[in-house]
DNA sequence: TTGGGTGCAAATTGTTTGCAATTGT
DNA sequence: ACAATTGCAAACAATTTGCACCCAA
């Protein structure tokens, strides 16, 4: 099966984008690689890093972070309740489903809905430079 | 002229969500409506309170533009930026499209969008409950 | 009168930063 | 060796909350 974008991140990923090979980053890129959910806290990711053992500060991983979204690595996101949520970056963009009841986060891509939005900003004399589409719902209920 | 939906609010209004008529709740109310900026942060109003004179407290600002979104009378946004900003809610549901380099929030609406929108959410088995669209475009250039 | 409302300061939450010690290259 | 990186604690920004006093109904 031909690899659909799901290109594995690595240490050469790093030192191209002049971040140094560092035990902290190579774990958090790890983490987010691996782990069940796709899109994590900062929180998440520092949880996750101590119950596998290793000794990093949540600073750290906040800065961190930072610095993989400022690469491009990842990418953050601004849900309903406070926190940012990381994901890494593999390419394809995407909007977002977030289920109100279970928190599950589906992504999708529609590019009817891209193009609308491109022509909905020149409309206005505006060009698009980026959006963020967040849909929240629940599961369709059988009968309820 | 018929007006547009935009019918103001008034004391009845505070009174029919069970929500004493107070002077800060008026006055803030009263900024809501008249600002010229629609969209506003806590601290927005907060300054135009003290530039109108009035000795009313940040928290009390907070607490009650929570009130008011609680009883449908404002529609709180969170924007990139930390800030969140509330917008008096007239009630035709409408999307945003931001300025990045003045900070202008322009509002839109598209039925073929909200149509997309439901369509994508029952076709992965979901009830779409609500969304949050924002567009980040800058002027057209000229010719840059 | 009296329970909701307000101001102020203190507390929270999420995130960033200063600095000395540590580590990739 | 030397600059980049980390950990920790302190600093921050936005927002919330506790509590004594105040006011609309």
């Amino acid at each position: 099966m031909p690899d659909r974008g799901e290109r594995i991140i690595e240490s050469d990923d790093l030192r191209k984008v002049g971040l140094k090979v560092t035990h902290p980053r190579m774990r958090i890129l790890d983490i987010l690689s691996n782990a069940p959910k796709k899109h994590m806290t900062a929180e998440d990711v520092y949880r996750e890093l101590l119950e596998q053992g290793d000794d990093i500060g949540l600073a750290t991983v906040y800065r961190v972070l930072n610095q993989f979204e400022t690469a491009g690595i990842v990418v953050r996101h601004h849900f309903e309740g406070g926190q940012s949520v990381y994901e890494l970056d593999h390419g394809g963009h995407h909007d977002h489903m977030v289920c109100v009841e279970t928190g599950k986060v589906i992504e999708f891509h529609n590019d009817q809905i891209e193009r609308l939005q491109r022509e909905i900003a020149e409309a206005h004399g505006f060009e698009l430079k980026d959006h963020s589409l967040v849909l929240y719902v629940r599961p369709k209920r059988s009968k309820a």
